[in-house]
DNA sequence: GGATGTAATGTTATTTCATAACACTTCCAG
DNA sequence: CTGGAAGTGTTATGAAATAACATTACATCC
């Protein structure tokens, strides 16, 4: 489940600038028509996942939350992420207990993670077979109203060296 | 994520009696030919998950682990687990911070788990489209070793009433 | 524009979950 | 019988998440 080489992460790089402040408007725009509030602690805990490169721990978030590297108190991050997931903004990565900003559409979407073991890159990607399992479960009367979907393994350029 | 309602699960019921000694008997029995020892501590363990009607809490096996009643330190706990999870005897259900005993194949397998947020029934599938998902991942050069599919929803039995 | 109710936040403390580190034992291979 | 690997026991600590309650912001309705 962890790091198992010295290999890193690449290419994946965070927001910053004019990119940055464009995703949180953007975020914005949604909540205003959602009836939602993007507030102050839900921004900057949004800002922060955006400007990551990969899934970010939440007493990381909790540590960076401050401008000036105070710290936020925990139930302040969770609340926010908490939002931030049911808005679609964000999701949880269970198995790594992290959490990622949504880098696909725009509306609330089921989600699955290709997490590489060895560098520790993690793709969103659009669950493709999920609906296979959704309809399967429905045979069986359950509706499925949320989904989990996280492969671990390795990706192509740790396996390349 | 959790219970919303008083349902309560239906039907599944652990093993006890000879099942249980059956089971736990098999489990020896695939360790013995694959060259591992299903040791005290990983069978009273395993025999807990077994018993049990559907995911249990780390602690609460911790808690339940002596005869007597009385406690088992943490990793002794956790490393039993750790071990019935390799071996493919358990699961660890990530959205539950909640381990079962496996109630399908006999082969180490890739699980799905279908969990009732309302009764808390949680059943293990067969995960019905995650070869589609494998196959998806391959085609980006990455390859899964572990996938975990959980679907959190409403069961038959709570839709119903 | 002040009363009112709801949503969101601030704050303290605690609970729950999991692992690090190290000493000791068991068990088999040579 | 001895050396090494796997397993266990034990103490302590670290990491993740939430409970509970006080306070503040915000809309809206009269």
């Amino acid at each position: 489940m962890d790091h198992r080489c010295e290999h890193v992460a690449a290419g994946r790089v965070g927001l910053t600038g004019a990119a940055l402040a464009q995703a949180l408007d953007q975020a914005g725009s949604r909540c205003d028509s959602g009836g939602q509030r993007l507030t102050a602690p839900r921004r900057r805990v949004l800002e922060l996942l955006l400007e990551a490169e990969g899934p970010v721990k939440a007493y990381d978030l909790i540590a960076a939350f401050g401008p000036d590297g105070e710290a936020a108190k925990p139930p302040t991050v969770y609340r926010a992420l908490e939002f931030l997931e049911r808005q679609g903004f964000a999701h949880r990565i269970q198995s790594l207990n992290a959490y990622v900003a949504c880098r696909l559409g725009a509306d609330i979407h089921a989600a699955a993670f290709l997490i590489c073991d060895c560098c520790g890159a993690t793709r969103e990607i659009e669950p493709a077979g999920a609906d296979v399992l959704v309809a399967s479960a429905g045979r069986d009367g359950f509706v499925v109203a949320n989904l989990t979907v996280e492969a671990h393994g390795l990706c192509a350029a740790c396996r390349a060296s």
